[in-house]
DNA sequence: GCACTGACCGTTTTT
DNA sequence: CGGTCAGTGC
């Protein structure tokens, strides 16, 4: 095994106790050495349940599963562990589901994702009587994201408020925590607190969770943030069997709490760390790295390393330019059309990497024209679909009475006679008698003094609950999906709100996929119970992501950020304008925010392994209206020209026009048609 | 209580 | 441009 490696893979491999660091580079094999170390840990007499390995997100996780299984071989008759391999939210989730009751929350709690996170900041908001214009329940979700990432509570952050909007806002966390408790809900960054807190607290459930795992490892450590990094040293301090891989050249998630620092520190935290560096690349071609290599020494925060390519050869990356964003997209649609069409490239072999969610757009079009498939990875989910939401509070419901964003969700769907005023009448009681919303719900009778008809709703809506909730442990979760559906006539409500045939069928397609994500889980996860069903969900542990969009032959568009672990022969990354990639939100504030990007256009590059294509549009249209853009200064660091401003004109290699035409404004003249390229698109669409 | 209408506003990136 | 929300009439 270990002589597929080269010798700093094999010491990364190799040195199995002590804290380690390693500084993996893009395409290094970081993955082949993590994996091959768990494997490592296990023949050398180390129970496969002792070893802890934590990744981002579920589909890095799944993957790692994998591939350890299959380097494990099968495992020998009876030995049931395996190493436990998850991302950070789903091993709270776990050590939580035990030991959440010491915090003094329930032992059922739910999981309220982004979307139930809205609505409860703008019921905040609307209780403080803050309207929209003078805080958003986005901004106050960015200001207790950003508290709750350095681990201030709401009492503090009243402390802390400054400015007008601050001391809104450390109202608004305020009534957000506690409608969140009386929710018995966490939302995603309390998964983190709440375990940090757990281990601050209770040292003897420290030291047990601890003990139960002898080798700790994460990948992508150059994206933790500070509860996640202490959760880490509290699980690995005993035994200091720490191993770490990341590149500080890949961190891209500052915005959401990461810090780079953590890795760039990891000596001082663990002084007796071994360091091992992997620089020698075996993905993508020299000419491809170079650009990389280029463009990488502009940030000064950083561990100086430069990719070496294993491969030799390569063609040079290729900068196109258009006269606005259609072209572009028509342009490299027809190119990959061709490509996959003549067969020497699969569709799944290609990459669109774009910086924003409204740039694949104009893609999905033309390669829709040109039946090229395609899947869009991430965007908008489908678990964000109003159908789904719903019948998952229905089923959130049926699990925690308690969970007031999904009752007031559904209180009304579909209509039983339960208006604003009753709803608002019912609140008031709530809070009033300090319970629960369901509570004051359970014990509405005849004699309440509600409109008839909000009574009659009131009681319907709770016979079909209780029906429900005695299927539980019962029947399969697929088939108490089934019933919900059912028992609520959602089909009915699909067909009352829209009267078009067309698209009641896309709506109740999205119902069924509900049914279908069920049936999935249960195959993966034996029995698993209804509440393991909506965990898996709200952490983003779904089968039909990532990893399964991918398998399917087609062309992948995605973010830049959705992009990072995965590599594509060909990688056409567009979009390279200044005030895109860098976002132009990065642009304003300091130089720190511009470097996130570059290393964010740093990962784009170093996702090709064969074929690498910048491009860029000269006008652009946001809200129906055009915009000339301005070259990405990343593309002159990248091709060497940063210091020569005049580069623009020289710079594409090719250069590709629209379809006609179009004026462009003074002084934005640049080079255009000087390939037949734009004649030979004339004839098509 | 419900359906329809126009004003408004916004878009980084996501576990 | 397109989705969301508040206000109006039934």
């Amino acid at each position: 095994m270990l002589n597929d490696l080269n010798p700093p893979q094999r010491k990364a491999v190799t040195t199995l106790s002590g804290p380690l660091l390693v500084l993996a580079g893009a395409g290094t094999g970081k993955t082949r050495v993590v994996t091959y170390r768990i494997a490592r840990l296990i023949r050398n007499g180390v129970r496969p349940g002792a070893i802890l390995a934590v990744t981002f997100t579920n589909k890095a996780a799944t993957e790692m599963q994998q591939r350890t299984a299959a380097l494990i071989g099968r495992r020998k008759r009876g030995e049931k562990e395996r190493p436990e391999i998850s991302t950070f939210h789903s091993l709270c989730v776990r050590i939580l589901r035990r030991r959440i009751t010491a915090l003094g929350y329930p032992a059922k709690f739910a999981i309220y994702d982004r979307g139930d996170q809205e609505s409860l900041a703008r019921s905040a908001l609307r209780e403080i009587k803050v309207s929209g214009a003078m805080l958003k329940p986005r901004d106050l979700l960015f200001f207790i994201g950003n508290w709750k990432n350095k681990g201030v509570r709401p009492q503090q952050a009243a402390e802390l408020a400054i400015s007008d909007k601050e001391h809104l806002a450390a109202s608004g966390y305020r009534r957000y925590q506690k409608a969140l408790q009386t929710a018995g809900a966490v939302d995603f960054d309390d998964l983190l607190l709440c375990t940090e807190e757990l281990f601050e607290n209770h040292t003897e459930i420290r030291r047990e969770e601890a003990a139960r795992f002898s080798h700790v490892l994460v990948d992508e450590y150059q994206d933790t943030n500070g509860s996640q990094y202490r959760i880490i040293r509290a699980l690995a301090l005993g035994h200091r069997n720490l191993c770490v891989v990341g590149d500080d050249d890949q961190s891209i998630y500052g915005w959401r709490g990461a810090e780079v620092a953590h890795i760039l520190r990891f000596k001082r935290d663990w002084p007796e760390a071994t360091v091992v560096r992997l620089e020698d690349n075996y993905r993508s071609t020299g000419p491809i790295l170079d650009v990389a290599n280029r463009l990488i020494v502009f940030n000064k925060e950083r561990h100086p390393k430069v990719l070496r390519a294993a491969r030799v050869g390569g063609e040079s990356p290729h900068v196109l330019q258009f006269a606005d964003e259609e072209g572009e997209a028509r342009f490299i649609a027809e190119e990959i059309h061709k490509l996959t069409h003549s067969g020497s490239v699969q569709p799944r072999d290609i990459a669109i990497l774009f910086r924003t969610n409204e740039q694949p757009r104009a893609f999905e079009q033309e390669l829709r024209r040109r039946n090229v498939p395609y899947v869009l990875v991430g965007g908008m989910s489908f678990f964000d679909r109003k159908e789904v939401r719903d019948i998952f509070s229905y089923l959130k419901l049926v699990v925690h009475s308690t969970d007031e964003v999904a009752l007031l969700r559904i209180i009304n769907v579909p209509q039983r006679g339960i208006g604003q005023a009753t709803v608002k009448r019912l609140m008031e009681q709530a809070v009033a008698e300090g319970q629960p919303l369901w509570e004051i719900i359970r014990h509405v009778n005849a004699s309440t003094n509600l409109p008839p008809a909000a009574t009659r709703g009131l009681c319907s809506l709770r016979e079909t609950l209780a029906g429900i909730r005695g299927l539980l442990d019962k029947r399969s979760v697929e088939h108490i999906v089934r019933e919900v559906i059912d028992q609520f006539d959602y089909r009915q409500e699909v067909e009352r709100q829209y009267p078009n045939a067309n698209d009641q069928e896309l709506r109740w397609n999205a119902v069924e996929e509900v049914v279908n994500a069920a049936a999935q889980h249960a195959a993966r996860h034996a029995e698993a119970p209804l509440a393991k069903f909506l965990d898996d969900i709200a952490t983003n542990d779904r089968d039909d992501d990532k990893e399964n969009q991918l398998k399917q032959n087609a062309v992948a568009l995605m973010t830049l950020h959705s992009a990072k672990g995965l590599e594509f022969p060909h990688v056409y990354l567009v979009g390279m304008e200044e005030g895109l990639l860098p976002h132009r939100r990065s642009l304003a504030e300091d130089e720190h925010q511009v470097d996130e990007e570059r290393r964010l256009c740093y990962v784009g590059l170093t996702r090709a392994k064969d074929v690498l294509t910048l491009s860029l549009a000269q006008n652009r249209r946001k809200w129906g209206k055009t915009h000339t853009s301005i070259p990405s200064r990343f593309l002159f660091e990248l091709l060497g020209k940063a210091d020569n401003p005049n580069a623009a004109r020289t710079m594409a290699h090719q250069v590709a026009a629209s379809k006609s035409p179009k004026p462009h404004p003074p002084g934005e003249r640049t080079g255009r048609s000087t390939s037949s390229s734009h004649r030979r698109r004339q004839g098509k669409s």
